[in-house]
This record gives C-alpha cells, structure tokens and sequence, in this order.
DNA sequence: GCCGAACCGTAACGTACGGTACGGTGCGAT
DNA sequence: ATCGCACCGTACCGTACGTTACGGTTCGGC
C-alpha cells in the first residue's frame, strides 16, 4: 500500500472510489456491513478490529470518522452505478417493460438493508453540516434515478407515447407514484411488508398510473396538469 | 409541581401530554427549539441551560435523555392533533377543496423545521432499538393524515365521485402523487423550493392526478390498477 | 417565623469514544 | 543480512457527555 486517499495532509478529503486498494474495499464493505448492523452507532474501535486492521491505518487512510463515513458511502455508490441506454424508438410494450423496470429496481433498492442503513446516516448527518452525505446519497440516489430515467421518458415521447411538458416533472410524478410511503416507512422503522410479489404489482400499478396520467391518450385532457410546476 | 411524568421509580417511561405542567411544556418547546437548530446534537447541559431549569429536574421529569426526546415528539404530536370531520354527501367542488386542503397542509408540515428536525433525529433512532421514536413520529404523521383523509376518501366513494376498492391503497397513490421526492430530499439536506406558490399549485396538481386516476370517469378503465394491491 | 418540597445552578463522577503514539511483524528491495 | 515501509495490535490521552450529588433559593402551608 503506498497511496493514500487523503490529499492536503492534515484535512480528511474525499476518496475516489476508483482509487481504492482492494484491502481498502474490504475495509468499506465491513464498515457498510457494521452500519446495517448497528447504524451510525459503530466505533472506530468496532470497525478497527472486524475489519482486522489497526485504527491507525483507518486514520492514515481515511483521515477522521467523517472521511471514512464518506469513503463508505461512496463505495457503495460506485458499486450501483448503471450506464444509462438511450433507447431510440420505443414502441409501448417496450416503454412498459423499461419504466416497470425501473420502478422494479428502484423498490428493491430502497427496500435493502444497506440502502436503508445509509440513508438513515445520511440523514442523521443533514442536520449539522459537518459532510455532505446527504449530497452524495441524494446525487447517487434519486437523482441518478432520474438521469436514467429521462432518457426513456424522452424517448418515450419523441415516440408519441407520452405526453408531457416538462421531464422533471413527469419523472417526480413516476417517483411519488412507485415510491409513495415506502421510504419513509422504512427510514421510520416501519415495514410496509415489502416482498418480490408485492413489488412486482406495485411496480406494474405505478407504470400503469403513470401511463393513464402521462399516455398519450384522446379521450382525456392530460395536459391540465402535465405541465411544469 | 407536585406530579413526575416517570411511573414505575428507575425506570424512563413515556408521558402523556395532557399531564404536562405548562413549566415542562416550556422546557420541551426549548427541546424542539434546540432540535431544529443543532439536530440531535444536543446535550442534557445546553437544554438545562436554554431551559433555565437544572438537569435534575429533567432527569426527574424525563427519566433520561430518551425519555426527553420521546416526551418532546408527543408533546409536538400533540400540538398538531386535529379531529377529523365526516362530511356526508359531498359534491365535486367541496370533495376538491378538501382534498387540495389536505395536500396543501401536508407539504407544510413536512416542509416545517420542525417536521425536518423531528423526523431526522426519529430516523436516525429507528436504526437502534432503544426508543419508538420512528413509531411516534409515523402514527402522528403518516397514519394520522390516512385517518383524517379516508373519511373524505369514503364518502366520495358514496357520492359516487370516487372509485377504488381499496380505501388504503388509494390514499397512499394520493400520499404518493403529494410527497413524490420532496420529503426525503428535505431531510437529507436537499431544497427542492417550497414556497408557499409552489405549495399551492402541488396539491392542485397532485389533486388533479390523483381525481384522474380514481375519479369516477366512463371514458377510462380505471379499474385496472383501482384494486387492492 | 418555620418546615419541607420543588427547583436552580454547578460541581463531580464514570465512561465511551475520537484521535495519537509506539512497539512488533512481515516483506520486498538492495 | 538488513533496511525501510506498510501494517497490526494496543496502550494511552483528552474530551464530551450522560448521570448523580449537593448546597442554595423560592414559596406555599401551618
């Protein structure tokens, strides 16, 4: 191990996941296993001796608690990371599989251990701005949703399959619809009962809500509410 | 002050609210204070000290730190209670403007300070088993808004303004169609710009959509995704 | 005027934890 | 062989904070 994460010396930075020893990957993933285990609550201590390595090379590597909070959280981004695929012309069957998929995988995400765990530090954290997890989170969370999705929605409309004014609202409206009070239920310790069946349909329910407020549709005038707010 | 909140002598219980001395009314608006400002970043000493009252008393008063903070959430539940009213047979109009009411009112309360601050330190507890605080927080919030809003929902069901089969899953496509991102962005730090323009025109909107899916409507089959999920 | 209860302010205690220092080990380079 | 380096394990330090203890003050009841 000759690099270290920490640039500027003395002041804990930020580290590029693409920089990281394969020992330095081991010691996040035990850190992400640690915070499912007992959330925000671990010790360096804690995470020294599971991850069998001393708290002076957490220090070197990492800088302070902050730093390798960080480090984790940005781990376990890059691990997640999707190319997003501009499909060009969309036929409806095809929109329909891509949002449901979507919706699918956005539901299984939110309802993990590990998302869960994060956000909740996450969270923890927004209040006094000493990091900026909730920015990390948000960016790789809901805002890479919407980065992957806009691309089909568009496609979906150059199609004549959608009808909207504005692509961020239209994809808020998508994330309310399958979301709804999932998250927040389970950042709040409360279990929605999420299985793979009911995921399934919900997912199916959302894209079918969708598609009844944004389809391209005759016999209704969507476009009351469809434009930006 | 003759009364302690505490029952069973050692042991950190809950309190009720309506039993609180209006001196304990004044150190827990000092909490919530406190809360909004620094999180869940406070101490036992700055909230004696901002409260003006010694520790001892709040460690008679609240057992101990959880207790503090649990007697803090009731007490802001408790501020926030509503009666929920039953109207009979409504017509279009009145079923809008109650449900637009309900939206306006919940983007204001999960865009208040003090909504960010208790849900934040809520979430951040929810991770280790130690207080209810997630529970509270959700049957004050979230439950209590599907309390007051199914009457409203039931009786347009029997005006034959609504239809759906599921009183509980439409109301979540309604909590969905109103929240969409905004909740969770607040409290990881986001600002998604809620001003009380932007407030208004959201829950017209979210009404509009969520009257496009279960509204009663011959010229679509709403039927599809109205059922039980 | 006196007593006791409730309360304030503060000092004190114990502990947990973030952060540092230091001795010891394995290993590649010379 | 031996030097340097990255690392492990652990002892250690300082501090912050939850919790308790205690002396002093106010105030209602007799």
């Amino acid at each position: 191990m000759e690099t270290e994460i920490n640039q500027g010396g003395a002041e804990a930075q930020n580290a590029q996941p693409d920089a990281l020893t394969d020992r330095q990957k081991d010691v996040l993933d035990t850190v992400l296993r640690l915070l499912v285990e007992e959330g925000d609550h671990l010790s360096m201590t804690t995470v020294a001796r599971r991850a069998s390595c001393s708290k002076e090379t957490l220090y070197k590597w990492f800088g302070d608690r902050d730093g390798l909070l960080t480090a984790t959280v940005r781990w376990q981004a890059s691990k997640v990371r999707v190319t997003p695929v501009d499909q060009g012309n969309p036929d409806l069957i095809s929109l329909v599989e891509s949002l449901e998929g979507y919706a699918r995988d956005w539901l299984k995400v939110i309802a993990s251990d590990t998302s869960i765990a994060l956000n909740r530090v996450a969270v923890s954290h927004a209040g006094s701005g000493k990091d900026n997890l909730g920015a990390i989170v948000l960016e790789n969370g809901r805002f890479a949703l919407a980065k992957r999705l806009k691309p089909v929605l568009d496609a979906g409309r150059r199609a004549g399959l959608l009808v909207f004014e504005d692509a961020e609202t239209a994809f808020r409206t998508f994330f309310g619809l399958v979301a709804r009070d999932v998250q927040i239920r389970l950042l709040l310790g409360d279990w929605p009962g999420l299985t793979e069946a009911t995921i399934e349909t919900d997912a199916a329910r959302a894209t079918q809500q969708f598609l009844a407020l944004y389809g391209q549709n005759p016999g209704r005038k969507a476009t009351d509410f469809n434009g930006k707010d």
